[in-house]
DNA sequence: CTGTTAGCGCCTTCAC
DNA sequence: GTGAAGGCGCTAACAG
């Protein structure tokens, strides 16, 4: 790492006097900005090269004094993981603040395709940077197109919108994540042995058109049908993650599936699922794996309910749409690499 | 979060202004130096409550003009995971350059505590912030406080000496790890059904003195005493993270064991129990579990001859080193919540 | 196309 | 105990 022979920290106007041009010529260059000379430019670059220089990102933030705004809708009311999204973009704002950003959180019905696309038609003008939980819908990627042509910097969150031309997509693989899923069932059901029959896994889903929700069910059935093809998925049952509903459900899944040995949610409200399960004393004799740190799932991953949940953290995912939505309106490079949102497991044992 | 009336950033000439100081006044009371009297310091503080002031990072970090010597002491020679961590050291040169942290990586040999109190007695003087991955031992318990004592910033890294005055560790809970990986090798197996007998549980680590090896072996035997009680455990073989002698140990467990029916490793040298395996036809057949993800070890998650590695993420931990140290001796707070590092648990299907 | 110059917001001598 | 002034390294007007 000695990597300067250290005669005082290198600067810009050390790199303007090796190359033998002043400070504005060196920094144009530097920052690639336009009208200066091929030759002068390479004289510079070669000076920048040879004596290793690099930019002291402070100086240049200050110096730049531009503040910026950043807008990040989110689904209205919703979950507690949109919530906790929300809660970690707040303490992030220390943060945004030492970096002259103010944030706005925007909540309207995502659900809705117009209302969404009108909600982002309003944004142009009132943000240089986007964070958008998307969905993945002709009228969306319009709206984000939109967005991204009228100079906004558009990042999707959680929930991507693939099609569209948005610079980055901070959120995990879901098809991943439904085969980690699909991965923990099978192996915690256990191979099976002698004239064991296998059994039947349900499925509790939030919407079949949520695009997040459908990758997770078909990374869950590739690695069923390929690995654990003895096991029979039941057709997924829609509870719009509410836990009601999904209680309801998981009621009659009990009384209409007599073989029934797991279930698999793939979105939010694991807890009906639990209530069901405790009610016909069925609970840990039924192996349940769902998604998402929540106070009610981490209470159901102590206790035994759920054996494992599939993750994603919400704090990484701000800091992360934090960091690229700066780069992005700031021109600096991502690093790709550090940006990379994983699919976490979660076990009783390695809770945060 | 429209917590500011904007009307052009607020700035510490506001704050003096308003508390009716001169702006050197001001930084002294925003910045807990001496030298000022008891009520113009509440005037500054009620200022900047009201006014909600936060100082300008950047500007900061800029006018300090301060550099930092941060030294990393790494084990020589050495693992892949440690190797990486050093890449990821390196890789983040950018990160030090910008924050004008110069850094040096010192490598020497950390199992020998003689040797490691001897290189940390060369230190200050040399370095204001100091990482090293400790042992948890007498001698190098002193030879760290003696560090912090003559003023110098220390964390531990990886393996911590946590009877120390080390101001942090950055890495993860080796008991949570052990204890991850006995839930993983439990569940995997499945209940026993019937007359199955159980079977035995070969267990292959570094070395019986190792403090995180110690930790993972007693978290594992943890979970299997309390949920597992039909398993049995062999005793423990060392292989010091050799592959070499890790396939001898394994070749051996597996002709003196006819019920092996899994192997977990605390350590390195995974790929040597893979090889021993793999020789005698038993690869996919008997279940592993490791640590850490190498080349080696992905490898081996994706052809099945391991079901599940627990890992800590090196990018992180590296991550985590600077900004805490930074912010040790620039006398920021550190974000307890973001510094900790989790436990991950790694199939084939969510490797990143 | 190139150079000069005045800051960005804060910290740090140095006087008072 | 308090204040005034210069500068950290870079950027962006403005001249030339």
């Amino acid at each position: 790492m000695n990597n300067q022979q250290d005669g005082g920290p290198l600067t810009l106007r050390d790199v303007a006097a090796a190359a033998g041009v002043s400070l504005a010529t060196a920094d144009r260059v530097v920052n690639g900005r336009p009208g200066v000379s091929e030759k002068t430019a390479s004289k510079v670059n070669e000076a920048v090269q040879r004596l290793g220089f690099r930019p002291l990102a402070a100086a240049a933030e200050l110096a730049r004094a531009r503040s910026w705004r950043f807008g990040v809708v989110l689904p209205r009311g919703s979950n507690r993981f949109m919530l906790d999204i929300a809660d970690h973009i707040r303490a992030q704002a220390d943060w945004f603040r030492a970096r002259r950003i103010a944030v706005e959180i925007i909540e309207t019905d995502v659900f809705d395709a117009d209302r969404l696309a009108a909600e982002l038609a309003g944004l142009p003008g009132r943000f240089d940077g986007v964070a958008v939980v998307a969905l993945d819908h002709p009228r969306i990627r319009v709206a984000i197109d939109d967005l991204v042509d009228a100079g906004v910097a558009v990042v999707t969150l959680v929930s991507d919108s693939p099609s569209s031309r948005r610079r980055h997509y901070v959120g995990i693989d879901n098809i991943a994540a439904g085969r980690t899923a699909g991965s923990l069932v099978g192996r915690f059901l256990g191979r099976p042995r002698g004239d064991d029959p296998g059994g039947s896994i349900g499925i509790v889903t939030g919407s079949g058109s949520l695009r997040d929700h459908a990758e997770r069910r078909f990374g869950f059935g590739q690695v069923m049908t390929e690995e654990y093809p003895h096991l029979t998925r039941l057709v997924p049952v829609e509870g719009r993650d509410d836990p009601e509903r999904n209680r309801a459900l998981v009621r009659r899944m009990i009384a209409d599936t007599p073989d029934l040995v797991a279930i698999y949610n793939t979105g939010e409200g694991s807890v009906g699922i639990g209530e069901a399960l405790a009610e016909a004393g069925l609970a840990r004799r039924i192996l349940c794996v769902g998604h998402e740190l929540t106070p009610a799932t981490r209470r159901m991953l102590l206790d035994g309910t759920f054996a494992a949940l599939v993750a994603q953290d919400p704090g990484h995912e701000v800091r992360s749409m934090a960091r690229v939505l700066h780069a992005l309106v700031s021109g600096q490079e991502i690093i790709a690499a550090q940006e990379h949102i994983r699919v976490e497991v979660i076990l009783r044992d390695n809770l945060p």
